[in-house]
DNA sequence: CCTCAATTCTATTGTGCTATAGAATCGGTC
DNA sequence: GACCGATTCTATAGCACAATAGAATTGAGG
């Protein structure tokens, strides 16, 4: 898979190729990277299966800048967390309310569940900002932990994978349930979770 | 799609059948529904591609006979928790530790993953398993509730979707990274679980 | 009106996949 | 050793899909 040449810059270039981007994002979360064929996404596009060409090199290509935009702002967002004077239940609560925010839901699917399935090269050039992103959780669930705010018997690691599990699930879930409002989810999970963490006094 | 018409006993048939389904959660579980082909499992197993057509009548069916694999005794279990004698933080830990447990787990991937693939009258099937399940953890949270373990004020099908969203994740997760091991990542998982439900006293 | 680049189209190639049909094989039983 | 059901095989139909090649179209600027 080679890496996705962009068109050049052109008026209303940056704008068609999002779009396609979106169509693609929804595809692949409806039906799955594999489920879902070029087709599909040119038929959401009202365009022909192999003009999608003209803004891909392949269909490998598109998943990769979907998983990208999926995971697009989540480091820069944690820095701008981490930088503030919030205590760290507070930190912990935005980054878990940004993580999972409904916004760019498809992207978070994608990313969540496909990008597995992107080849080697791809998936390790997806992998480095994964690895920041959690790192820089972890880093604020240590920080917690040593100003006395958590608890110090906590295990640092397993809480990071906690706070993604409930992040993650939080995503997949909504839309399945009327009754389960994103807002009410993520606080009952921020909740969960804060108290999960925090010193019991 | 049709029923799964299995072969009629025979000795011997039950055991093939059942590697045949082990081969199948395997390939799903590893590539996608979408992403394994039928030519994948029967190499897997020695077999040529058409004769797994002997055990399944079609890709469809061999994915509804994993999910009802993977989701089987689920319910059985819980109801063997629920008749124990033992406190609703105990039942809630035992729920967490046999629901991910990492036994059967090509099984329980492929069910968390790919049922959403499965034809709608499959889907339809095995969803009332899922529900049957799901309001058995809710019951167990909402008798903690009532018996003063758990907080007054949680809300118990909010504590439900948590307990699913760290079980699930602790099934997909283990195996990623090493030193996590489904021991200490399930002991981490209860503990805060627990601690997030309980009265703090 | 002409030019040029950007964008979309038509047409097609080649491949891989599910599923069916019917023949071959295997192992046990009478 | 002929029979029989269970199991696996060969062969193939038929379709869907990703990707390529090159032509047509569109629209802005001179």
């Amino acid at each position: 898979m080679k890496q996705a040449a962009l068109p050049r810059a052109a008026p209303g270039a940056r704008r068609r190729l999002s779009e396609v981007l979106d169509a693609a994002a929804r595809v692949f979360a409806q039906r799955g990277y594999h489920g879902a064929s070029t087709k599909d996404i040119a038929d959401l596009l009202g365009m022909r299966q192999a003009s999608l060409y003209y803004y891909f090199d392949s269909k490998d290509a598109a998943l990769e800048a979907v998983c990208r935009e999926g995971h697009q702002g989540y480091v820069e967002r944690i820095r701008r967390i981490a930088r503030s004077d919030a205590s760290a239940s507070e930190r912990i609560a935005l980054a878990l309310f940004h993580q999972a925010a409904p916004e760019r839901r498809d992207f978070t699917l994608v990313f969540l569940r496909e990008r597995r399935f992107l080849p080697l090269p791809a998936r390790k050039r997806i992998r480095a900002f994964e690895v920041q992103y959690e790192r820089a959780i972890q880093r604020l669930i240590e920080q917690g932990i040593r100003s006395g705010e958590f608890r110090a018997d906590l295990d640092a690691r397993m809480a990071t994978l906690a706070f993604f599990g409930l992040g993650n699930s939080a995503a997949v879930w909504y839309g399945r349930e009327p009754a389960v409002t994103p807002e009410r989810l993520l606080r009952a999970y921020v909740d969960l979770l804060v108290r999960a963490l925090r010193l019991t006094h």
